[in-house]
DNA sequence: TGACGCATGTAAAACGTTACATGATTTG
DNA sequence: CAAATCATGTAACGTTTTACATGCGTCA
C-alpha cells in the first residue's frame, strides 16, 4: 500500500482535491494512515500523468481555485488490482514505547510524566473518534470496523497506562 | 526516534554486532519498532565516525568476524539528550485497516478473507510474545510494560477480529 | 494586526527498504 | 543436498517529511 492507492480510494467516493483528501483522511483514516501535503500533491500529478485521474479546475471567489480530481476507468482498475493484491504488513514505530523499553535509563519522574502525556493524548484521541462516530451514523459496516478498532485501541490503551501508572506510583511511595 | 537512538539504547545495556542488535530487536521491541539490516550497519558505521560507539573486532572461527560495538561516553551523552528530548508521535500504518475501509469496494469474501488471515497472524504475535514473556521473566518493569502492552493489543485484535467476523458470517447467511 | 483556514505546489534532505554480493557452517 | 543461520556490507531506489513560497478572507 502506499498513498496512490488511497488517493484512489477516496476518488472512488466522489471527485476531491488534495486538500480536500487531507481534510477527509483526517477524520477517517488518521488513526492507522497519515500522509502529508508534500505526499498527497507530488502523487496527483503523477497519476494525473498517468492517466489513473483527470483534473478539472473550479473557479472560486474569494478562496484559491480548486483542482478537483476525479478517477479515470483506468484508475478504477488500477485500485482494483491493489485491492486484490497481497495485504502488507502492519508498520508501527512508537517513540513512546521505546522510551520505556529503555525506561531504565532515565528518571521516574520522566517516565511517569510521558504515561501521563500519552495517557492524555489517546484520550484526545478517543474524544475524537467518538464525535466522528455520532457525526456519521450512516457510513457503511467496513468503515464502522475500522472506527471501532480506533476506540477499541484507545480504550486498551487508557485501561492499560491507568493501571500501569497506578502500580508505579505505589511503588514510588514505598520508598519513603 | 530514529535508528541510532535505539541502537544507543541496546548498547546502552551490552556491547553488541549489527546482527545481534537486530536479533534483540526481534524478540523484544518488532511489536513497535523494526529496522533492517540495511538500515542498522550503516547507522553503525556513520555513529562509528561520529564517535558515538567504538568498533572491536572479534576472530570467530567457522563463523565470519564479528563487529563488535561499545558505546562511547559521547554516545551516552548523545542517548541522554534523546531520553530528554519530546517524544515523536506514534506512527502506524495499516494496509490491512485501508483495505477494510474501503471494503465496500470489493467481495465480502476477500474480506472475510483478510479479517481471517489477519486474525491467524496476530495469534502467532501473540505466542511469539507470550513464549518471550516467559523466556524472560527477569527483565525489568519497564520492559514488561512493552511487553504488557504487546499482549493487550494482541488479545484486543483478536476478540474484534472475531466479533466483526461473527457478524459478517450472519449476516452473510442470511441472504438465503 | 496577527493568526488561522483555505488551497496549491516545489525542492532538498532525511530516511529507509530491497536486492544483491559473499561465504562458511550447521541442520533437516 | 538444500536451506537456514551466522555475519557484513553496498548501491539503487523509493518514499516521505520539512521547509519554503504564495495569497486571499475571516475572525479575535
Amino acid at each position: 500500500m502506499n498513498i496512490q492507492n488511497v488517493i484512489l480510494g477516496f476518488l472512488s467516493e466522489e471527485p476531491m482535491s488534495g486538500y480536500d483528501i487531507k481534510r477527509k483522511m483526517e477524520v477517517t483514516v488518521a488513526h492507522f494512515f497519515d500522509a502529508s501535503f508534500g505526499a498527497i500533491y507530488p502523487a496527483l500529478r503523477r497519476m494525473e500523468k498517468d492517466g489513473y485521474v483527470k483534473k478539472e479546475v473550479i473557479q472560486q471567489e474569494g478562496k484559491p481555485n480548486k483542482n478537483l480530481y476525479v478517477i479515470t476507468s483506468k484508475g478504477q482498475e488500477e485500485f482494483q488490482q491493489y485491492m486484490e493484491s497481497p495485504i502488507n504488513p502492519t508498520i508501527m514505530r512508537s517513540d513512546f514505547l521505546i522510551r520505556l523499553f529503555f525506561g531504565k535509563f532515565t528518571k521516574e519522574e520522566n517516565i511517569l510524566q510521558w504515561m501521563e502525556n500519552e495517557k492524555e493524548d489517546v484520550k484526545r484521541d478517543l474524544e475524537s473518534l467518538l464525535e466522528v462516530q455520532s457525526n456519521s451514523p450512516n457510513t457503511d459496516k467496513y468503515k464502522k470496523i475500522t472506527l471501532e478498532y480506533g476506540l477499541e485501541y484507545s480504550k486498551m490503551k487508557i485501561k492499560l497506562l491507568d493501571t500501569q501508572i497506578k502500580f508505579l506510583r505505589e511503588e514510588y511511595k514505598e520508598k519513603f
